[in-house]
DNA sequence: TGCGCGCTCCTAAACGATTAGCTAGACTTT
DNA sequence: AAAGTCTAGCTAATCGTTTAGGAGCGCGCA
């Protein structure tokens, strides 16, 4: 509540020596830093970043925009980002899109209305989404992740995802499977597509015939993944293996078999991408693809402070590689 | 970029005009509003909410600091709590203190000196680390959650953690267990010794001595349950059954017993505390105590919106009621 | 002594919005 | 027609910082 002006006063210095005392951007001698130091401490003066932010025409704030916080993969983004922010003295304005384009605009409206230095989302749309947009306009930096691509126009962190898929699919296919499932992510995004494709493209490199009714796909949620299955075990031919795009589907996907009294991998093996901290305690341990998180968040975030520091250049991209966890839930096909 | 001076000339209005059209804080004619719009459009103006900000003395930015992301009742809880600020036009400032009381003091003070309307937080410590606090101080009103005690002096929002983990303990009583194992969380935390008096309280209503070698604790974390579980099975007598004090630890104490070839419920009984979206998946499901988590949230930021528009009056304090959910890592003892 | 240089510190002008206080015109009222 | 009342819009002060431009002082050098 004290102003910079009551610590002035208490001191008995001008409000320039104030702020130079505590931003050290000049020199201040001893003497009149201590009599500073003094009055900050019996007023309990903290600064008004709002003041700052003004005049400086920038702010310390960062946004992160994700689709979906309960997803894991997110929530470990999220943690590693704020990690990251604070440790070089920004803080992080969080938004969720709900894999809602509209809403993902909105926010990064706010952010900017904000003044945000810059921001680092996962895109809930696809190249179709983004014609017109407002995406980039703008001082505010931004660095997409996950569901990134080049249209975006803008640097962008994102896993090889049909390698990625690929790995899962190319393990089921090892095992004997040739009737697999898949359910795929929202159809419109990028990182959905790359993963439907590379499991096509796994069976295709095999000689097999993609099976239109053998493809499903969902929102990347628990309750998308139950239905789905639900859906591909209703099919006169169930698949006898399972390809999942992402985590929380994957999780949906485990209930629904639980709730057909169908057992992994005995009756049904199953593969997902997306490792999550339980994937190993789950019974059977799932065999997953595992994102490099913590790796991605940390290249998002350095990508993200180079803009802020002047690099400029055609935007970046930056894929990083799949890794294939083999535990528990898959076994060789015995029909 | 372009700023309401701008706007005011490309209309050929005054900043005033534009800031009343804008925000319509007073009347203005059909045509200048029409102008105005238009002028808006033109430049793709976008309000500067620092700017603002610094004028009103408050912003529209709310703080959000929680001890650890990654656990899924604070993930869902900042789920809710971001649904909410976005639909009553606030943003979420997110602070992530890992259980550090330092960390959420510097947190707190950087979401003062951001001009934050308020914060929700669960806080770190326990009444012993809010002696001389800098907690409640300046205009930012606040509103504790989950580790919430009356001490702190705020408006507090939490489970009835006795009778929480009563239902827990007395669900394994019931069933015949007399070796209860507990791991329970960080022993600073308010919330933590709730939960373990819960646990003694239900041990003495059955006449049954507390066993201090039974008692482990760790710190909310998944490795610290790990950990303690296989402490508890180094032990001469290992328990019949596990009492465990969260989700992440639950987890945890899941992957010991997997590593240690005990099967749950057959050899150890496990009851926790949290439900999470995976724990009705997992093989066996997982009988836990549930928090209402979105009443829990929604009570919170009402009781913050509250303050904001100016009610005052001591702190409030709203108990939750938890649920026990059946599940099957629980059995009869057999010894 | 006079000049230049380096320090430290000050004064005052920004930054971009909101808003109190005022004015000019239109419309009533008597 | 004069006076009063509204209304829409303007001017200028204000929020709390940062920082350009300058002032005063001490010191060294010619």
């Amino acid at each position: 509540m004290a102003t910079m002006k009551d610590v002035a006063r208490a001191a008995g210095v001008s409000i320039y020596t104030v702020s130079a005392a505590l931003s050290g951007s000049a020199p201040v001698s001893p003497a009149l830093r201590a009599r500073v130091n003094k009055a900050v401490k019996a007023l309990g003066y903290e600064r008004n970043s709002v003041a700052r932010d003004l005049r400086q025409g920038t702010s310390s704030l960062i946004g992160l925009i994700v689709s979906d916080v309960t997803n894991p993969f997110f929530t470990e983004f999220v943690d590693c980002i704020e990690t990251h922010a604070r440790q070089q003295g920004y803080s992080v304005l969080l938004g969720i899109s709900g894999h809602d384009v509209a809403r993902e605009a909105e926010l990064l409206r706010l952010m900017r209305s904000h003044q945000a230095a810059g921001a680092i989302l996962g895109p809930a749309g696809g190249k179709a989404d983004y014609r017109e947009a407002e995406f980039a306009v703008g001082r505010m930096k931004l660095v997409a992740v996950d569901n990134a691509f080049p249209a975006l126009g803008v640097d962008a962190i994102a896993l090889d995802n049909r390698k990625a898929a690929a790995l899962a699919a190319d393990h089921l296919l090892d095992l004997g499977h040739r009737r697999i499932g898949v359910i795929g992510g929202v159809p419109r995004q990028h990182v959905a597509q790359e993963r439907l494709a590379g499991y096509r493209a796994a069976l295709r490199r095999r000689g097999i015939a993609a099976e239109s009714a053998l493809e499903e796909s969902g929102n990347f949620r628990m309750e998308d993944g139950y239905a789905a299955c639900r859906r591909l075990f209703a099919l006169p031919r169930p698949p006898t293996a399972l390809f999942v795009a992402n985590n929380l589907m994957l999780i949906g996907v485990m209930r629904a078999l639980g709730d057909l009294g169908l057992r992994v991998p005995q009756d049904v093996s199953v593969a997902g991408i997306d490792d999550f901290p339980w994937a190993a305690a789950f019974r059977p341990a799932l065999t997953v693809v595992e994102q490099p998180i913590a790796a991605m968040a940390q290249a998002a975030f350095e990508a993200l402070t180079a803009r802020l520091s002047g690099a400029d250049g055609p935007p970046l991209r930056q894929v990083f590689a799949p890794r294939l966890l083999i535990r528990e839930s898959c076994r060789a096909c015995e029909r």
